[in-house]
RNA sequence: GGGACCAUGGGUUAGCCUGGUAUACUUCAGCGUUUGGGACGCUGCGACCCCGGUUCAAAUCCGGGUGGUCCCA
């Protein structure tokens, strides 16, 4: 039908992947594009995708120890320029504020790119003595990162949502433990909260965070091939101590520098929600996430109509644990809602007609893939409860056998290439560990190594050659085309 | 970092080549009839991305911006 094309996804996935998701974030009202090129407006579909997200870390992040608090969106020229990294790493794509008003500054100031460099001077100031640490920050906030590439909602905007958490800590194992906590619990937001498996491990040297001894990351593989880095923590030793003094005296009564941490996570992680789940009819969302749960659509003829809207109500009040929206609008048909609510990405839908009235039953529909069940209300609850769960078992093992079937294990530069141009996912191989070897590959299919996976899962066994240079392989890498 | 395509009411679009009154569907608002996969009738609101040029006259032709999508590195 016309109508359908019209205001529901015209744009295939698999054929345009890239309208087709500016469609899906669009209409199923997540975001709208701003005036200025690389910015978005978040709807509060949007938003509430975000607020899910920050509900669940906010609380693992206290029950491990971190405290929130805020820092200026501003910082002077003078700071960013104390720690020489991450000038020279983010000084291309800094926004500088030059005038209050007419008035022309006396120092320009930076709009954060990220926050260490007025975060770091603050713990140097409140750091005194071993018994002040482990010192644990944490800051919802946005960033901005004047990007020269194209940009796409969500997963590279040129101001985005994230927290960013700022540690120190007394030494090394503390604060590496600190980063890979955060990191597992990254994983388990994909996870729990998204049904998206992630990979885990390490950036390549030159692909870390300016100033950080190490980069961790987890990588998720979208749909089309691409990986998306959806988090990352990082150890940064004693980089940013030195450079901000962050000292403390140790319980020898002698001066320390303090070893940090920074681990961000963005908005990204909506984008991979979308980009992994959602269809051509629209957005397709876990229950853990979704704004609405549940959505009721009764289905009334002529004089039934009271009868069965006062059933719906009971439903819903029988479900009111769960997120369930009653949608007695009565000039839309029920035809119009299911189609509606399919583009926002409800996960179940209750269908409930004069046929459910009288026999105390009701039509229960999986968004995911269609499922129908005709179910009595008696325990209704919990039958809600394990449908959901079930929805939530259908996307995350969607995502799971994609991502297994495409780790394609190769030997060789020419099987890199004819992985990733013919299947995409991630070409696991023996490496060097030299740059020029990822270049090469780099330069022939615009596909990078995103990923080195923690030596005590893959180890290099002997004899294991680098797969472009043919020298001795010094590490097992991922290499993949990213967002 | 290179290249291609696109921009018309809220959404989808016709018109552009060959300059002159902007097309239709849909959404939206109101009223009435309606409800098991995008209902129907009547009434109403609503648009040529921006700046400049050519011209009596520009949605249309030319130049420059801005924004979006894609391809290559």
């Amino acid at each position: 039908m016309r109508g359908e094309q019209e205001l529901g996804i015209s744009n295939s996935k698999n054929e345009n992947p890239g309208e087709w998701y500016a469609e899906v974030v669009r209409k199923a009202e997540i975001a709208d594009y701003s005036p200025v090129g690389g910015f978005i407006i978040v709807r509060p579909r949007g938003i509430s995708l975000w607020e899910s997200i920050r509900f669940h870390l906010d609380l693992w992040f206290r029950e491990t120890g971190v405290e929130n608090a805020y820092f200026p969106v501003l910082i002077p020229e003078k700071y960013l320029e104390r720690e020489k990294e991450i000038i020279a790493g983010f000084d291309p794509e800094v926004a500088w504020v030059t005038h209050g008003g007419e008035e022309e500054l006396g120092e320009r100031l930076a709009v954060r790119p990220t926050s260490e460099s007025i975060i770091a001077p603050f713990m140097a100031r409140w750091v005194r003595s071993h018994r002040d640490l482990p010192l644990r920050l944490n800051q919802w906030c946005s960033v901005v990162r004047w990007e020269a590439t194209e940009t796409k909602p969500f997963f590279r905007t040129k101001e985005f949502l994230w927290q960013e958490g700022h540690t120190a800590h007394k030494n090394r194992d503390d604060a590496w433990a600190e980063t890979i906590q955060r990191l597992d619990q990254y994983e388990r937001l994909y996870r729990e909260i998204l049904a998206i498996p992630v990979l885990k491990g390490r950036k390549p040297e030159h692909d870390k965070f300016p100033g950080a001894e190490t980069t961790s990351t987890v990588e998720a593989l979208m749909p089309d091939g691409k990986s998306v880095q959806g988090g990352t923590s990082h150890y940064l030793g004693t980089t940013f101590s030195k450079a901000f003094e962050i000292e403390y005296v140790d319980e020898n009564e002698e001066n320390q520098l303090a070893h940090t941490t920074s681990w961000g996570l963005s908005w990204r992680a909506i984008g991979a929600l979308i980009m992994t789940h959602s269809d051509d009819q629209g957005l397709v969302l876990p229950p853990a996430i979704a704004p609405e749960q549940i959505v009721i659509v009764p289905i009334w003829r002529g004089d039934k109509r009271e009868e069965v809207i006062g059933y719906a109500r009971e439903i819903q009040k029988a479900l009111s644990e769960f997120r369930v929206h009653l949608d007695d609008r009565d000039e839309k048909n029920p035809g119009f809602k299911f189609n509606e609510w399919e583009l926002k990405g409800v996960p179940i839908r209750i269908e409930i007609g004069p046929k459910e009235v009288e026999n105390r039953t009701i039509t229960l529909v999986h968004r995911p893939d269609g499922e129908r069940h005709l179910i009595g209300i008696e325990g209704v609850e919990d039958g809600m409860r394990s449908h959901l769960e079930k929805i939530y078992e259908k996307l995350y093992q969607r995502a799971s056998d994609n991502l297994q079937e495409n780790i394609h294990e190769v030997s060789s530069e020419g099987e890199i290439v004819d992985k990733l141009t013919s299947q995409g996912g991630y070409a696991k191989t023996p490496w060097c560990g030299e740059q020029k070897c990822e270049e090469t590959v780099k330069e022939k299919i615009a596909a990078s190594i995103v990923m080195i996976p923690p030596k005590t899962e893959e180890k290099v066994q002997k004899g294991d050659l680098c797969s472009v240079c043919g020298s001795d392989a010094k590490e097992i890498v991922y290499f993949a085309r990213k967002y």
